[in-house]
DNA sequence: TTAATTAAGGACAACGATGTCCGAGTGTTT
DNA sequence: AAACACTCGGACATCGTTGTCCTTAATTAA
């Protein structure tokens, strides 16, 4: 029902509308949705190919929210990185007879509960307690040296 | 969340549910759950191993419950043919960090939704409208002639 | 222009779910 | 007992998802 791939993309999307009007690379997203990067990024490529994200190459480039985090809810991004499996409809119940009527009743409200509960959440709403975030350090320059390793994490 | 094979196994049983006592060949129960016959197969395997259904082999062979489908849940079922995708636990929702407490919430409130209509259906209750699918026949005998198909279940 | 940085895209591997097949075991018949 | 028919049980194949890696393209800084 809902996959691996869905959670990383939502998390990923939430971290992502929690700096409104930043570009953020993808290496950066992996690590605060906690998400193996390369992975993370087939996801953004399908987020950017579905215009909901925007990817920007080169330096200080990475992905921007291309949307209104307000007007788009969970379930639309679900379904933009893979195929919901929906509850069947009535005439498909037909089909297969009328003894499971009782089972397939139970199955579709479950799926039904699940699609509602996506159907209802935004990306805004998702994202409202992030914030606690940033209050870390993004990403620690590698680099060694040069003008001095200012890198004392703990402040 | 919920695979094919666990809808398979809850049809399965369901079916099997409605003939108490009887021990019925995979094949029939796969025609009347609609469930291609190899995989059902399989799937009976794994019921028979968590004993759930007990096998016997030879003429007169099949599979017969070995549970009392009133005291089953459909949730011990499918947890029987595959593990189901359960919510995270507190402890696990702090490892990542506060930012994405809204986010899992939600999505660990419709996992739970699924299991609590699992944990809450019986095999009986799922079962219960069918003996409808025993008005047909069962499976018709195709072996032409001989000593004459003496299996009408219609009693 | 050259070098560095970052996304975009495809090829590849690992894994589980799904689906198919053949051998082992059981009962019937001779 | 031996041969045979029937059915379960486990091994094999296929497919989509998940995850990794490498090459290419675009953008910026020097």
């Amino acid at each position: 029902m809902l996959t691996q791939t869905s959670e990383y993309a939502l998390r990923a999307m939430c971290a992502l509308a929690a700096r409104p009007g930043e570009t953020v690379p993808a290496a950066e997203l992996a690590t605060q949705a906690d998400v193996p990067q390369p992975y993370l990024a087939k996801i953004m490529q399908q987020l950017a190919a579905t215009h909901f994200v925007s990817g920007r190459r080169g330096i200080g480039g990475g992905y921007s929210l291309a949307v209104d985090p307000r007007k788009v809810t969970a379930l639309e991004l679900v379904m933009a990185v893979g195929p919901i499996r929906k509850p069947r409809t009535s005439t498909e119940l037909d089909e297969l007879g009328d003894g499971f009527k009782a089972l397939h009743e139970r199955l579709d409200r479950a799926a039904s509960g699940v699609l509602e509960v996506l159907q209802e959440s935004t990306i805004a709403e998702l994202a409202q307690d992030i914030g606690a975030i940033r209050r870390e350090e993004p990403v620690l320059s590698v680099t060694p040296g040069k003008n001095g390793a200012s890198r004392s994490a703990a402040g």
